[in-house]
DNA sequence: ATGGTTGCAACGCAA
């Protein structure tokens, strides 16, 4: 089975030892990492090289950052949205394994009606135009990453405390739906479609404790690849150790 | 739980 995986890690400095042991331990063939917050001079190239990985990576001081780890050469790199030139390094697109992959740090949005949820909603659309462009070109694409958006309530622990707050709203939903309708898949949902299970915890209510989460770290298949994916799991192991990602990692295994 | 913790970097900002 190909195994590819998505794991917000919030800052590769401090979980580095983590990333170093989840390869050694899971052996995915890529895996996407978002917040990274790491400018690439300072990416620790040589650890991730040494652990049997190749890496291509976007980054920038304290915010943001993404990269992506593969057992094989990524080709093809992109790190920008169409027409859209953003400071915030939030996209990386290449080829692995014949595969489009594209790892993407949606912006959070803060709260509903601030100046960081129009960016959002702006990014989004961007992110449309993006999507048709890169199908157009690679029909065989994984797109996946942290979204920033629970799809629906069943991603929610507590939908009415939710309702219609950042993550959660109406504008965000649709702009996800508006990726389905282009020809992609959420693959956790597609495999498990009622299942509750949840990708990030707060650390400020102390979420992880009481499973107080929200499924917003997503991998979509797009209709050339979706029939492929066999299984899909997030994997709650690290979260529960000293010092994690407020994040889990998200795993998707594919027969090719 | 409308508060709280974490990471960065050096104070408040972002999540």
């Amino acid at each position: 089975m190909y195994k590819i995986a998505t794991w917000n890690v919030n800052s590769l400095r401090v979980r580095l030892p983590r990333v170093l042991a989840w390869l050694d331990e899971n052996k995915p063939d890529v895996l996407a990492l978002q917040e990274t917050k790491i400018t690439d001079a300072d990416f620790p190239l040589e650890a991730i090289q040494q652990a049997g990985y190749q890496a291509v990576f976007s980054g920038q001081k304290t915010y943001n950052g993404v990269a992506i780890l593969s057992r094989n050469k990524a080709s093809d790199i992109t790190t920008d949205l169409l027409e859209f030139e953003d400071p915030q390094r939030r996209v990386l697109a290449a080829v692995i394994d014949n595969i489009r992959i594209l790892d993407l740090y949606i912006p959070n949005g803060e709260s509903v009606g601030s100046e960081k949820y129009q960016y959002k909603l702006n990014w989004l659309s961007k992110l449309d135009h993006f999507l048709k462009h890169e199908l157009k070109k690679h029909p065989k694409i994984i797109v996946l990453g942290d979204f920033n958006i629970a799809p629906a309530d069943i991603d929610v622990h507590d939908p009415k405390r939710w309702h219609e707050r950042i993550m959660c709203s109406t504008p965000e939903r649709e702009a996800f739906k508006a990726m389905l309708n282009i020809g992609f898949h959420d693959a956790f949902r597609e495999l498990h479609p009622a299942e509750k299970t949840f990708s990030w915890w707060d650390y400020r209510t102390y979420g992880f404790s009481q499973n107080l989460g929200l499924r917003i770290d997503h991998i979509l298949a797009s209709d050339a690849l979706i029939s492929h994916c066999k299984k899909a799991y997030v994997d709650t192991a690290l979260r529960k150790e000293e010092r994690p990602s407020d994040h889990a990692p998200v795993v998707v295994e594919l027969k090719l």
